[in-house]
DNA sequence: AGCACGCCGACT
DNA sequence: GTCGGCGTGCTC
């Protein structure tokens, strides 16, 4: 074929990428008249339907006559995907074993639907007199009096009567319809609206922040300041500092944390609220948010993980509050650890990136350690407040009678908090009433047909409940095993227990319990929480939930019932987790400059952990765990990853897990892999591949899932492991997917 | 035979 | 992720 045909077809060939579950991105012809660009979104055909799809790479060169490829079939009107987008995708996919498509798709969901912004029409008065006068005619254009133009929608409100009249008026000539921008989806942001004063420390770190986003740089930060040091503040004017040059910032938070409170501290700060991305933002308005983000008419977005896959025009500044949840971690579709894949982001991005915890992940302090990240510290609670006072109680040696859960000195101190009128929390993070119900005469215990767990007795409810994959029975009242009656013994407690034991203590107290389960979902949840701040309850019983989120000024005493649970799981992350919770519930003890006490009742008190929180010396407790994870090799000096298989049922889930746990046995190299003994992370300088006989099983939208622990020296063996093992594997079978859990922190 | 359902592989 | 093809098994 001659030189002059190519150039009259001109057509170019595209690799487009769409957001399924493909690896490579497809090749098709693309018209001139498209002058595609990568980047641009396009729809394409794809199989027998039509799907959209964003233009990865174009052809230097115009395609050959020849090509066997089919042709874009429309360009869309968005803003383009940056480069920089792009190559986080690419990156992400191959760090997470992800198809690239699927990475594509975290990024566009909501552009997806984003059709161009629709015009506004608004009304407003000429002045001319309409032909007939009547009194609603009259009310509505004294509503348009002074010229200012109005939606239809506000003008019929103001004057009380329906669109209609509206549009017999622009009929008549008394109004005229205008097209206007769209509302913009925030509201302007002013760096300049309300400077805090900050106290030294907090004026250091800010000043270290500010200085990297001017220069305009990756750089990493952890801002690590206990609980009331204003670490909000001071990241506040690294925002302050990306406004001002006219740049972007995002500000991710666990989901929970996404609260009114933090809004309206923005709103204080800059005038008006970020915009807010979390799952119960409409499509809508997601779609408009994604359109202004990558246009630059969208400054600061506060949100949810899944806000890290904004196409930002020009981010300056990513902030990750509470570092060190582990709701960053997205479990099922990708697997991404989101506060990670922000750090990736903002080095591609060449942003500031600022992880900010009361305590931090052991990870990220074993970073900032090392020098990756630089270490800014608020050592004081801002305004001098005091840290509150910790001291234990020995549950061996004055512990409570059997069958009670709050020890002798406990009880009279919420006693004298509620003679004071103040506020107690009681801290249990165990939902129900008993975690195990065992019949006395013939020892039968219940358990979850489903996967083995002990079922959690929730007296409430009158049912038996798994925590595990969410199994539901009716608690019956003679044993299923030796059909006794009345033998049946709740073991151990819950906070619908520990509610019972304090109504029979405080017979006059105003007692609330709260945990996930709560009737009345989140809304009636959150009037709770705003009653308690109120001082509507002496007494609260929580779990986790109340670690978090809400400020509650009445509170003054903390009672943790069970500092000892969660210790002996045997997750290698349970020392820091509990850690970090038990930090936090205590750390909420106090009113103004008064100090609040926590009591923390453990069997004990010596375990490095418990001593650790004691003495109120966090740098302890990361000095003994960075040791003990450096000698096991676990992260950040090793790689934990997991293959999450699942299945529709238990008994397929766990066919494939044993059969990949096989396939590690027979890989070659062979003496490379080692399949381990169930319950146990032993330290070794091989490649460990955990056993699925052990590992918890559980049901999740519907699926069981098996998880196989990896374990190794190095992450690239880790992948390439991951990669031969599922080669080798038999191919999954009976709707089994195989996902892999990929763990923090081994990728700079 | 005719259809509902579930599994599986292809999609440029 | 989404679709069509095809096998299984059930019903009119």
């Amino acid at each position: 074929m001659s030189v002059a045909e190519d150039q009259s077809t001109g057509a170019r060939v595209v690799d487009v990428l769409a957001p399924v579950a493909v690896d490579a991105p497809y090749s098709y012809l693309a018209p001139p008249a498209l002058a595609l660009a990568p980047g641009d979104s396009v729809k394409i055909p794809l199989g027998a339907r039509e799907a959209y799809g964003v233009v990865w790479s174009v052809a230097e060169t115009p395609a050959p006559a020849h090509a066997n490829l089919k042709t874009v079939a429309a360009r869309l009107d968005r803003p383009p995907l940056p480069q920089t987008l792009r190559d986080f995708i690419d990156w992400l996919a191959r760090y997470t074993l992800t198809p690239r498509g699927m990475a594509l798709r975290l990024a566009t969901r909501a552009a997806e639907e984003a059709a161009p912004e629709a015009l506004r029409t608004l009304y407003r008065a000429t002045g001319q007199a309409p032909e007939r006068l009547t009194p609603t005619r009259a009310r509505v254009l004294a509503a348009a009096e002074g010229g200012m133009a109005f939606s239809k929608k506000a003008l019929a409100e103001a004057a009380g009567c329906g669109p209609t009249v509206i549009d017999a008026l622009v009929d008549d000539g008394a109004l005229v319809a205008m097209t206007a921008p769209p509302d913009p989806v925030a509201g302007a942001l002013d760096p300049a609206y309300s400077p805090p004063s900050l106290e030294p420390a907090q004026f250091d770190a800010a000043k270290a922040l500010v200085s990297a986003v001017r220069a305009k740089a990756y750089a990493p930060f952890l801002l690590e300041g206990v609980t009331g040091s204003g670490k909000t503040e001071v990241y506040f004017e690294a925002i302050a500092a990306a406004l001002e040059d006219g740049g972007q910032a995002l500000v991710m938070m666990p989901e929970i944390a996404l609260t009114a409170q933090f809004l309206e501290r923005f709103a204080a700060r800059f005038g008006e609220k970020p915009a807010e991305w979390h799952s119960g933002v409409s499509a809508r308005k997601r779609a408009r948010i994604w359109r202004a983000a990558a246009t630059g008419k969208l400054s600061v977005v506060a949100g949810a993980r899944s806000a890290l896959f904004l196409p930002f025009c020009n981010l300056r500044l990513i902030v990750v509050d509470e570092e060190h949840e582990a709701a960053y971690k997205q479990d099922d579709g990708v697997c991404y650890h989101a506060r990670d894949m922000a750090v990736v982001r903002a080095r591609f991005e060449h942003a500031a990136i600022v992880l900010a915890s009361a305590t931090p992940s052991i990870e990220t302090r074993v970073n900032a350690e090392s020098g990756r990240y630089r270490h800014l510290r608020l050592h004081a609670r801002a305004g001098a407040r005091p840290m509150p006072l910790l001291e234990p109680i020995d549950m061996r040696r004055e512990g409570p009678s059997r069958g009670r859960w709050i020890a002798p000195r406990l009880a009279s101190a919420v006693a004298e908090t509620i003679a004071r009128g103040e506020q107690t929390l009681l801290f249990l993070n165990r939902r129900g009433y008993a975690p195990l119900t065992l019949c006395r005469d013939c020892g039968h215990r219940f358990r979850c047909r489903q996967c083995d767990a002990w079922l959690v007795e929730h007296r409430f409810r009158r049912a038996l409940v798994c925590h595990h994959c969410g199994h539901v029975e009716r608690r019956p009242d003679t044993c299923p095993e030796c059909h006794a009656t009345d033998s049946l013994a709740a073991c151990g407690p819950g906070v619908e227990r520990l509610a019972e034991e304090a109504a029979t203590l405080f017979p006059d107290a105003r007692v609330l319990v709260l945990s996930s389960d709560f009737p009345g979902g989140a809304e009636r949840l959150r009037r709770e929480l705003d009653d308690i701040a109120k001082g509507a309850f002496d007494i609260v019983i929580g779990t986790q939930l109340v670690a978090k989120g809400h400020n509650f000024p009445q509170l003054t005493l903390v009672g943790v019932v069970d500092a000892d649970l969660g210790l002996g799981s045997g997750d290698p992350r349970a020392s820091e987790r509990t850690f970090q919770l038990l930090n936090q519930v205590t750390g909420r003890a106090g009113r103004g400059d008064k100090p609040g006490r926590a009591l923390i009742q453990t069997f004990q008190p010596e375990h490095p952990v418990i001593a650790a929180l004691l003495s109120g010396d966090a740098e302890k407790f990361y000095a003994q765990e960075i040791a003990l994870r450096r000698r096991a090799g676990l992260p950040p000096y090793g790689r934990l990853a997991a293959l999450i298989v699942s299945a529709k049922d238990a008994a397929t889930a766990e066919a494939h897990a044993r059969a990949l746990a096989r396939a590690a046995h027979d890989l070659p190299p062979a003496p490379r892999y080692r399949v381990a003994a169930p319950g146990s992370l032993p330290e070794a300088e091989d490649i460990l591949l955990l056993g699925p006989a052990e590992a918890p099983i559980a049901l999740i939208r519907g699926r069981f899932r098996y998880r196989l622990l990896v374990k190794a020296p190095r992450s690239a063996d880790v992948q390439s492991f991951l990669r031969d093992l599922i080669d080798a594997a038999p191919k999954p079978r009976g709707g089994v997917r195989v996902q892999i859990d990929v763990d923090p922190q081994t990728f700079l």
